[in-house]
DNA sequence: CAAGGATTCAAACGAGTGTTTTAATCACAT
DNA sequence: ATGTGATTAAAACACTCGTTTGAATCCTTG
């Protein structure tokens, strides 16, 4: 079997590093030696290791932000041509079955879930920024659909649950790439798909709250 | 007016660096330069930067504590001599409500919640085991008393909706330290006791949904 | 006032960081 | 085969980090 290219053992090693230990806790020598390639690499295929950084939110995220696009808008397209209001439990879905279920998208891509998912709380710019950029139009895309499936909720409520829901998004994304914590007197949480449909509708039911 | 002694000074501003950078982005040159210290201070009173951190959430967590768990156990009582199972919504708001309050019980205090709000997905062990064996006792009793609250919840279930709780509580926590992001289109979320009650009632609609 | 422990101070240590440099090696077109 | 540009390699760069050292200073107690 042949290696892949170093551009993609660095990804991937850089991957794996940045969500185990955290972007700053992740020194270059740390990475390719991982990826069992030279020091200098990562500066000659990259330019730095903030560029890395980029690189590898890049590599997973564009993909991924195609596809929760597509299914927010086939959401908006069948509620427009049944001429309803979208429902929000269909929007919440259409952004969040795809974001967990890539999880399973192959090899490393549960490391990149949780490099994003802490992303938000993130104290550094480099990495926040980096993904705030590479989220935001999906982010508003998704604020003005439910704002349409919610009409009665004031914008700046429905705001504020968003971000309590992306919240609650970013730490399930966090947890799946850590082993299950088991402690004595607590039940195993859900996992995988269950674990999608759960959250989805814990989140519907606070966001359709009264107010 | 006279300064406080070397070791607040310390506590203070490692506090605001940690919660404003992250444990390991902040140096003990900064802390020092901006507590007005010498950079030998810190590990003659404290002994070592980690030591530093573990003292920097004990100040602060342990107070906090105390009053969480006496308001839980004041809604267990209450429950108890009426004969009643505890309300969940009232668990929550005795849990909720004096975490996000604390933020305004004194200057640095927004910095602390920002950094244990962190906590949890905090990549490094050093900072999460600190943190979490503080905070687990309390977390036990949450869960235990949310469990006679909604008796007819599987506890696997109930644990899971309890993380998507904490994650939306670690969320807020969070931001709560952060200028807040003004974007165009988007309107200005809720703060202070308005948000408190908004999660509060966020949570509990999923808390308490079907399942 | 004098003694002695607590505290502060400047300086340095060794280890680790991202990045750069320069030469060696590779793969491929002519 | 030969030369050329892309890639890899080893070494060093300048810098920051947490920690330690030993002397200077402060402050309290006798």
């Amino acid at each position: 079997m042949s290696q892949p290219d170093t551009k993609t053992r660095i990804l991937d090693a850089a991957e794996k590093l940045f969500a185990q230990d955290g972007f700053h806790n992740t020194s270059l020598r740390g990475i390719t030696g991982l990826a069992k390639v030279n020091l200098a690499a990562v500066n000659y295929h990259f330019g730095s290791k903030d560029a890395l950084l980029q690189a590898v939110i890049e590599r997973r995220i564009i993909p991924l932000n195609r596809i929760r696009q597509q299914k927010l808008e086939a959401v908006l397209d069948q509620a427009k041509s049944a001429g309803k209001s979208p429902a929000a439990e269909n929007l919440l879905h259409a952004f969040i079955e795809p974001t967990l279920a890539f999880r399973n998208s192959g090899p490393g891509a549960v490391d990149f879930i949780a490099l994003i998912g802490r992303a938000l709380s993130e104290p550094d710019e480099t990495v926040r920024n980096c993904f705030i950029q590479q989220v935001l139009p999906l982010f508003t895309l998704l604020f003005s659909s439910l704002a349409q499936a919610l009409p009665e909720l004031p914008a700046h409520i429905l705001l504020t649950r968003l971000q309590f829901t992306m919240g609650a998004l970013s730490h399930v994304m966090c947890l799946s790439a850590r082993p299950p914590l088991q402690l004595p007197g607590f039940p195993e949480p859900l996992v995988d798909e269950r674990l999608a449909e759960e959250l989805i509708g814990f989140v519907c039911q606070g966001l359709e709250a009264p107010c």
